[in-house]
DNA sequence: CTGAAAGCGCTTACAG
DNA sequence: CTGAAAGCGCTTACAG
C-alpha cells in the first residue's frame, strides 16, 4: 500500500498523513493518533526509499566487516558488536548496512556507500595505531564513530572504547600482589590500537614494581586458540618459566589451559591465567565462580553506545565529537593464585 | 554528483547514460566503455534510494538476528555466515540489511521490512522444526531462502543445509567401529530443526548396531561451554559410563575436555570425543593434525549459497524453490582412538 | 490546521 | 543509437 491508497482510504490528503506519521506539530493531536492507529492497523508503512529520496539523508548507519586483510579471522565479537549497534538501531529507528569488503577495498568501500547515498554515516571496527579510515572519512565528510581508538590519528573524532591500558594495567598489578615476578602476556596483534594500550598497561605495572619485562614473556599475534597453545608450550619450556599468564582473549586462553594440561601444570595452582573476556554471549565464562580469572568488557555494550553516537551525529543532535571510555571489570574466578613454592 | 551533473559533464542526456552504465544493449558500446570509465574517473555512483524507487525492487538481502528467545545468545556462527552472505552479495552487487528484532517480534519486523520496501527477501536463520516464518513469508509473498530446514512446513520452499543426520550417522558409526558400545550425545536444543536430524542420525548408527539408545546418554541444550562441562561431569559420573561423546559444537568439546581433565581421564585415550565444527574462522580446529577428530562444516560457504538462491530468486533468474545440501567432512584428529581396556 | 504542487535522483517506455 | 518526458512514492515549502 502507498501513500496515496492509504490517505484516500482515511479520507485525508497525503500531505496531512504524512505530517502526522512523522509526527509534525501542526496536525491536530486527535487527528494525528487516529491516522497512527489506523496505519498500524492497515499496516501501512511509508516506502524507505522514497522517504529518504525526499528527505534527503538515509537512516541507516555503515558496518564494515573487511576480510582477507593481516587477520583472515572473521572475529566473532562481531557478532556480539552488532547485535549491539542493532538493538540501538532498533530503538532510534535506524537502519543497518552490513558490506563485507577485501581488507585493501575499504577505501573504495567507503567512498561508494557514501555517494550511493546508503549510510549516513560509519562504524570504523579494529583500529590500527595509524589507522588511515579517519583521515579517509573526514576527506569524505562522512560521519564516523570509531570503535576503539586511532592514536596516530591528528584531530578530534568520537570514539567508544573500553580502557584497555588500565584493564591490563589493574590486571599485572593484581598478579604481581599475588606475589608473581614472572608475568608473560599473550598479547593481540600490536599494530592494532587496543593491543599497544594493554601493553602499555601491562609495562606500566612491571616498571612500577621495579621489574624489568622480559621479551621472551612477551607475544604479539591474532588471538586464536592456536595463539595461546604455542606460545604457553614455548614459555613454560623456559627455564625460568613464568608463573603466570595475562591473554588477550579467552581462545587464548583456552589454547593456554590446553598447552599446561599437556606439560601436567594446573592451573589455578601451579600456573595463574587471567584473560581479557570480551563477554560474548556464547563464552559465557560467567558462572558463579568463573574458571578464568578476567578482565570483563561488554562489547555488546560498546555497540550500542557506538551506534548510539553515530546517530546522534548522523541526525545532527550533536555537531560536536565526542567520547566514551568503558571500563572492564576485574573478576576473580579460579585460574588465579600466588605462585607455587 | 548526481546523473544530471555527470551527464553535462560527459556531454550526454542523462538517459544515455543511465542505459550505458545500466548496461543496456541499445547504447554503442564504445561510448558505453568511455561513460563507464568516465563515471570511475570522477566517482559518479547513482543514488541507489532514487534507483530503487525507479526500478521499483531493492537490491537487497534481509539478515534478521533474533534475540532474546530461547536462546539469548548471540551465536558465534552469525559473523562467519554473514561473511559468506556478504562475499556473494559483493560479488552480485547487492546490500545486506541487518536486523536486529526481539524473537517474538520476528514476524512484525518480516513485515515491515517488506513493505517499507527495504528488502527483496530475507534468510531465515535457526529453523525450529514446526518454525512458522516460512507460512508467514508465503503469506507476505517475500521471497526467502532458509538456512537449514523447516520439515514441518507444507509446500516447497529453498533452503540450503549440511547434512546433519548423515554427519552424525557416520560419526555415531566412526565410533562404533573403533569398538565404542557406550556413545553419548550431547545434542543442541532438539526443538531446533538442525538438531533433530542430529540425533535421528545418531540412533540410526545405534539402531543398525544392536545397541539400544540410553537416555542417560543424551542430552539437549544450547551450545555452550557450559553444556559440555556439566553433561560430562554428569555422564562420566555414570556407573557405566560413556567411552565415548559426540558434541554439537566445538565449544561443548572444550567443556567435555574441561570436564574430563578435572576428572583425569585423557582425551583420545580414557574418552573419546567427536565434535561437529561448523568451522569458524576463529575456532581454527584445523592444524596438521587437528586437535579433536570433527564433522566439518563450511558456514561461510552455506552463507555464500544460501545469498546466491536467495539473490537469484529475487532477481526473477529462477521461479522454483531450490534445495542445496552441503555434506560435512569426518576429520580425524587425536581425540577419537578404540575404548580404554 | 489542511492541501495542491514541486522536487528528491533515478529508470524506462515512447517517440524519433 | 539517442533524448524529452513521465513516473517511482515520498516530504515539505508555499499558499490558504
Amino acid at each position: 500500500m502507498k501513500l496515496k491508497d492509504f490517505a484516500k482510504l482515511v479520507g485525508m490528503s497525503p500531505t496531512t498523513v504524512s505530517r502526522a506519521l512523522n509526527g509534525h506539530s501542526e496536525v491536530n493531536e486527535a487527528t494525528r493518533a487516529r491516522l497512527v492507529a489506523a496505519a498500524r492497523q492497515h499496516g501501512y508503512q511509508p516506502n524507505a526509499h522514497a522517504r529518504t529520496l525526499a528527505m534527503g539523508h538515509p537512516d541507516t548507519i555503515g558496518c564494515v566487516i573487511p576480510i582477507g586483510g593481516q587477520n583472515e579471522i572473521v572475529n566473532p565479537i562481531y557478532a556480539d558488536f552488532l547485535a549491539g549497534v542493532g538493538e540501538e538501531c532498533a530503538r532510534r529507528r535506524f537502519e543497518i548496512n552490513l558490506t563485507v569488503v577485501p581488507h585493501d577495498d575499504q577505501p573504495a568501500a567507503y567512498r561508494a556507500l557514501a555517494s550511493k547515498g546508503l549510510i549516513g554515516g560509519v562504524i570504523v571496527q579494529f583500529p590500527r595505531h595509524d589507522d588511515p579510515r579517519p583521515a579517509l572519512l573526514d576527506r569524505i565528510g562522512l560521519p564516523y564513530v570509531v570503535h576503539g581508538r586511532v592514536t596516530g590519528h591528528q584531530g578530534p573524532y568520537s570514539w567508544v572504547d573500553v580502557n584497555n591500558q588500565r584493564a591490563f594495567h589493574r590486571a599485572a598489578q593484581f598478579l604481581i600482589q599475588l606475589g608473581h615476578r614472572r608475568i608473560a602476556i599473550l598479547n593481540g596483534d600490536e599494530t592494532l590500537d587496543f593491543a599497544r594500550r594493554r601493553r602499555d598497561g601491562y609495562l606500566a605495572a612491571l616498571r612500577e614494581a621495579g621489574l624489568s619485562p622480559d621479551p621472551a614473556l612477551m607475544s604479539s599475534a591474532e588471538m586464536t586458540v592456536a595463539q595461546g597453545y604455542g606460545g604457553a608450550r614455548r614459555m613454560l619450556g623456559l627455564a625460568e618459566r613464568p608463573t603466570a599468564i595475562l591473554c588477550a582473549a579467552t581462545m587464548v586462553a583456552t589454547g593456554v589451559r590446553q598447552a599446561a594440561e599437556e606439560m601436567g601444570l594446573r592451573i589455578g595452582r601451579d600456573l595463574s591465567v587471567l584473560t581479557f573476556d570480551d563477554d560474548l554471549s556464547y563464552y559465557a565464562n560467567r558462572d558463579a565462580v568463573p574458571v578464568f580469572s578476567a578482565m570483563r568488557s561488554p562489547v555488546r555494550r560498546a555497540g550500542e553506545r557506538a551506534a548510539a553516537l553515530l546517530i546522534d551525529a548522523i541526525t545532527g543532535r550533536r555537531t560536536e565529537p565526542v567520547q566514551e571510555l568503558l571500563e572492564a571489570e576485574l573478576v576473580i574466578g579460579q585460574s588465579t593464585a600466588p605462585p607455587p613454592g
